[in-house]
DNA sequence: GGGCGCTCTGAGGTTCCTCTGAGATTCGCG
DNA sequence: CGCGAATCTCAGAGGAACCTCAGAGCGCCC
C-alpha cells in the first residue's frame, strides 16, 4: 500500500541507472517513491493511486511522457508533474508545459536543483484521489461509478466518468465548453457533445450534479 | 484603473530596453501591464493591486528580486510569481523557488517559453485568484456568484457580475452613470439598464451593497 | 453477422439574460 | 409644504444560450 502519503511521489523513468539514482535520491529527501518503468505502467499507477507529485520522463517507451502527461490532464488527474527532457530547445518546453506539466528539468541536471522544484511544487498543491468526493455520494473513478447515495450503485460509460472526474476534481472551478471539450473530448470539433454529456450526467444524477453558468460553462455542484 | 482585470500582470524590471520589450510582448498576448522599475514600487503596487501574476527581475535596486519575493510572501501574497534571472547557478535557482517563487526563467531567454511559463502559471492558479472584497461577503468574478455571508452562495448573471466586479474594486469611488455604461454596457445608450442592474443587485445582495449618491451617481455601499 | 452499448449530431422547445419603458416613489430646494 | 427632477421598481419583449432527446455511426463481443 503505497502512494497514499503525503510526500508520495510517482517515478515514471525508463532508464534503469538514472531511476535507481533518483528512487535513492528522493527516498533519501523523505518521500515516498513508486516505479513506473514505461508510459502504460505510469499511466496506470497514476490513475490507481493517490500521489503528492509526479515525476516524468519525456522519452519513454509505450506512451511518450508530454502525452502521458496529457492524457492524464484530460482525466481530471491535477497532481502536479515534474517532466525530465534530454531535449533543451524551446519547443520541447513549451510543449511540455501547455500539455499541463507544471515544471520540467533538462538533463544532465543538477541534483540540488531538482529536489529545489519539486519542494516549490509540493508546497502548494491539494492532492486527489481515486474517490472524488460529490457531496452526498462519491465517484469511485476506477469503477467508473457512483456510490453512496440512498438509491444504489450507478454506472457511468467511459464519458460520463472522465467528465464527472473533471468536476469532482476541481469544485469550484468553471470550465467553459472549448475546456471541456479539450480536456474530456479528444475530437476538436464536437460542439454540442459537452451539452449531451452534462445532459446525462443530470439524467442520471440529478439535475444539481452540475451547475450551469449561462454564457461561461459550467461547474460542479456542490460547493 | 489598472489591475482588476483577470490577465492583468505586474512587470518589475529595472532595465528600460528590457522593460519596454516586455511590455510589448505582454500586451501583444492580451495581458494588461502594471509597470515598476525598482523593488520599492513593486512591493507598492503588489500590496496596493490585485494581479494576475508577476514577473520579477531579480537584479533591482532599492530591494532585491527574490528578497522582494520573499516580502511580498511574508504578508501574505499567494499570487503566482516568475522571477528572471541572469544567474543561472543552481545555488540561485534553488534560493529563488525556495523563497516563494512558483518559477524562474533564465536570462537570456526565448520568448516562446517566457509566455509558455506565464500560460503555465495561470493555468495553475485561475480557481483562487479572483476574489473582492465586499465587507462581510465575498465576490468571485470568475464563478461569478457571491459567497461568505450567512445565507448560502448568491448567483450573478454576467452584467450583475461585471458591475459589482468594477464597485468592488474600487470601493470608495463614485461612478456616474455614464461612466458606469461606459465600463459595463456597450451599447452606448442604455440609459435606464444601469439603474436597472443596480436594482437587481439590491434585490439579491440587499439594499445597502450600492449606495446611491444623488445627482451623481452610485458608490460601493462599504468603506 | 448480429446485437448491444457508447459516442456524438442536429433540430426543436425551453429557459435565461438583457434592456426598455412606464408608473410609483423619493430627494432636493425654495 | 409643494413641485420638478432624480431615482426606484418591475413587467415584459426580444434574442441568445441552453436543454432535451431521437437517432445515426461506430466499435466490440458473442
Amino acid at each position: 500500500m503505497t502512494g497514499d502519503h503525503d510526500r508520495s511521489l510517482l517515478l515514471v523513468e525508463d532508464d534503469a541507472k538514472l531511476a535507481a539514482l533518483l528512487d535513492r535520491l528522493f527516498t533519501g529527501e523523505g518521500y515516498t517513491v513508486d516505479m513506473a518503468r514505461d508510459g502504460q505502467s505510469g499511466l496506470h499507477h497514476a490513475l490507481t493511486q493517490r500521489y503528492a507529485v509526479m515525476v516524468i520522463d519525456r522519452g519513454l517507451p509505450a506512451i511518450e511522457g508530454v502525452d502521458l502527461v496529457r492524457r492524464l490532464r484530460a482525466r481530471g488527474v491535477a497532481t502536479p508533474i515534474l517532466v525530465l527532457t534530454a531535449r533543451g530547445t524551446t519547443e520541447d518546453r513549451v510543449e511540455g508545459l501547455d500539455a499541463g506539466a507544471e515544471d520540467y528539468v533538462v538533463k544532465p541536471f543538477e541534483i540540488d536543483e531538482l529536489l529545489a522544484r519539486l519542494r516549490a511544487l509540493l508546497r502548494r498543491h491539494t492532492d486527489t484521489s481515486t474517490r472524488l468526493d460529490l457531496g452526498e455520494r462519491y465517484l469511485d473513478v476506477a469503477a467508473r461509478r457512483v456510490l453512496g447515495g440512498t438509491a444504489g450503485p450507478i454506472e457511468l460509460s467511459g464519458r460520463e466518468n472522465e467528465l464527472l472526474q473533471l468536476f469532482a476534481a476541481h469544485p469550484s472551478q468553471v470550465f467553459t465548453r472549448d475546456e471541456l471539450r479539450r480536456l474530456v473530448f479528444q475530437d476538436a470539433d464536437s460542439p454540442g457533445a459537452v451539452d449531451t454529456y452534462v445532459y446525462y450526467l443530470r439524467r442520471k444524477l440529478g439535475r444539481d450534479v452540475i451547475r450551469t453558468v449561462h454564457g461561461l460553462g459550467y461547474r460542479m455542484g456542490s460547493a
